[in-house]
DNA sequence: TTCCAAGTCTCTCATTCTTT
DNA sequence: AAAGAATGAGAGACTTGGAA
């Protein structure tokens, strides 16, 4: 059967974006959309679903630049099923922490474990902070109020800073980690396929026989 | 304040479709 | 067939929000 081809506007009104906004996410992530005899892009199913997954990122907060790392892993599996879209999006789930209660811990889980620690540090830091300067303002002493300022201003930037580069690690961690799901499970998909095809091809050989 | 990312808007031109 | 509307392309300026 024949692949159906949207239009531009077909395949915006689809995605649900503005038909700039394809053209857009094209020319940023490197689509390569396949045009007719009059230069006009044309977007068949896979395409639409494609721009869908990358909708599906883009609202759980992916930048464009995350998600362009991940187009090789999108773009082999171009015939994304429901299900390999559920599993993408579990696979997100789980990576930003919020895997339910029964679940088993996950890495993403120790991940979001590690950040209410740190939300929990900062917590304490600020209440020691907090102590600190009303302190200061209680004895009216000027000299030190400022004095001490400085030092919690430094503190503060410190922790903010090393906190700030603990999170753009993990994140960048977490992009890893999703794309090597993503391969992982598409190479099972194709070590599956291979199998079930040298099994029919064994078979064939045996009846032949 | 400046820079950057991610859109968003506007303009012009080309092509196709619809109406008269 | 001609005129006008609709649709699409491309380019560049503009906006907005966040980070440095």
């Amino acid at each position: 059967m024949e692949e159906k081809h949207y239009m531009i506007s077909d395949a915006a009104k689809m995605v649900d974006v503005e038909s700039h906004v394809l053209r857009y996410w094209e020319e940023e992530l490197k689509i390569d959309i396949p045009r007719n005899e009059m230069g006009h892009r044309y977007y068949t199913d896979t395409y639409i679903h494609l721009f869908k997954e990358i909708k599906n990122l883009k609202e759980q907060g992916f930048l464009l630049k995350a998600i362009k790392t991940l187009m090789p892993g999108l773009m082999e599996g171009k015939s994304f099923s429901k299900e390999d879209s559920q599993t993408i999006s579990e696979t997100i789930v789980e990576e930003n922490a919020l895997a339910e209660p029964e679940k088993e811990k996950t890495a993403a889980l120790k991940e979001h474990e590690t950040n209410v620690c740190a939300e929990e540090k900062m917590e304490q830091f600020r209440l020691i902070l907090g102590g600190i300067v009303s302190r200061a303002i209680e004895d009216n002493n000027e000299v030190l109020g400022k004095e001490v300022s400085s030092r919690v201003s430094d503190s503060v930037i410190k922790e903010m800073d090393y906190l700030l580069r603990l999170k753009e690690e993990r994140e960048e961690e977490r992009y890893k980690k999703f794309d090597e799901v993503l391969r992982n499970y598409q190479k099972g998909n194709k070590e599956a396929a291979a199998a079930t095809e040298k099994k029919k091809l064994f078979k064939f050989r045996k009846k032949k026989k």
